[in-house]
DNA sequence: TTCAATGTACCGAACGATCGGTACAAAATC
DNA sequence: GATTTTGTACCGATCGTTCGGTACATTGAA
């Protein structure tokens, strides 16, 4: 199995089972890895899976996300390929947030240096597009922070309710909504 | 220690460490009681602990938050009161949402039964003060659930940049902005 | 062209520690 | 004296981790 898929699957256990409930034996199982094998590809553990997904998806918004965010396009093209990317993500609202988990999570202050930044930037690079759009900076950070917060409010309620209804409702109406 | 003391003290361990985070031993010894204590209190273990805190909160969202909302106050005096009591509960936005805890946790589906009613509960009585106020049903429902939606996130946003100003600033602007 | 040397990927078995949970008698409370 | 509450000692199971080692493809020297 090459990294990329590994790490994927990786993923997809933690969002599914939380960090601590993610146990070894249920990553080896759903990988199909020996625990050894899980430590020849991550040396230092659990810990480092963690990590190595986070820095996977560093990569993956790089190219998806924010490449769109930052185009020459309109601002409501920019914001609509931003649902777009967050829709396929999130697989149409079907899965938690790793961020999330992981900021939910007993280790939380481990993984904080990579998940801090993750928000601050997304908040400001939405930020700018709403400014080009002819928003006020102070209107636009504000509105750019409550993105996020829905984006991640969304995901919970759709979890709990074991509906993909409230996230997808939101990714509908999120771009014309913002430049309202 | 009496039993309402007992469940304050897991509800604050069950936030800050997850379900799966919360093992025995660290509840033993917040709470001061000896895990023969604890089953004593709790027959069916770590589950009941944090079945019993749902309940418990049941109660108190009964006793501080619809009984407001409820009232025969005005719209904005109801939402009011609702924001004050969630930064209570939330102390101002440091801490997580227990909901929210245990919905990432391994064991969620175990707790949805409980949830799950809290939040569509919760939507339906905000989306009757709303309509109270002359907003549509069908505006007043999209309202409500998106404030749902807004709390959660901002708590997670709080807690991931180690700040609660985006739930206070939330909490402040909230009442307001739903009947605009 | 051979063949030893190296590197990569993987595995079964076991490690000490901790997990959630229990039995039971002592102690505290009524 | 009866009942509730607790401390101590313990259980089997599982935790994250590590050990020793195999299979195999790539490389480098003879």
């Amino acid at each position: 199995m090459d990294k990329p898929t590994l790490i994927r699957s990786l993923l997809s256990i933690f969002r599914e089972y939380g960090y601590e409930g993610a146990s070894l034996s249920k990553i080896s199982e759903r990988t199909g890895l020996g625990k050894a094998s899980l430590y020849h590809h991550f040396p230092n553990g659990k810990q480092q899976m963690a990590q190595d997904v986070l820095s996977y998806l560093e990569q993956w918004r790089e190219d998806h996300i924010f490449i769109h965010l930052q185009s020459n396009t309109s601002p409501i093209e920019r914001l609509e390929a931003l649902t777009y990317s967050l829709k396929q993500v999130y697989e149409n609202g079907h899965v938690a947030c790793i961020l999330a988990v992981l900021t939910l999570s007993e280790a939380h202050q481990t993984f904080l240096p990579q998940i801090q930044p993750v928000f601050t930037r997304l908040i400001e690079s939405i930020s700018v597009v709403l400014q080009d759009a002819g928003i006020s900076e102070e209107q636009a950070f504000e509105r750019a922070q409550d993105t996020v917060i829905r984006i991640q409010g969304s995901l919970i309620l759709s979890r709990a309710l074991q509906s993909p209804k409230p996230f997808l409702q939101l990714m509908d109406k999120l771009p014309k909504q913002l430049l309202s």
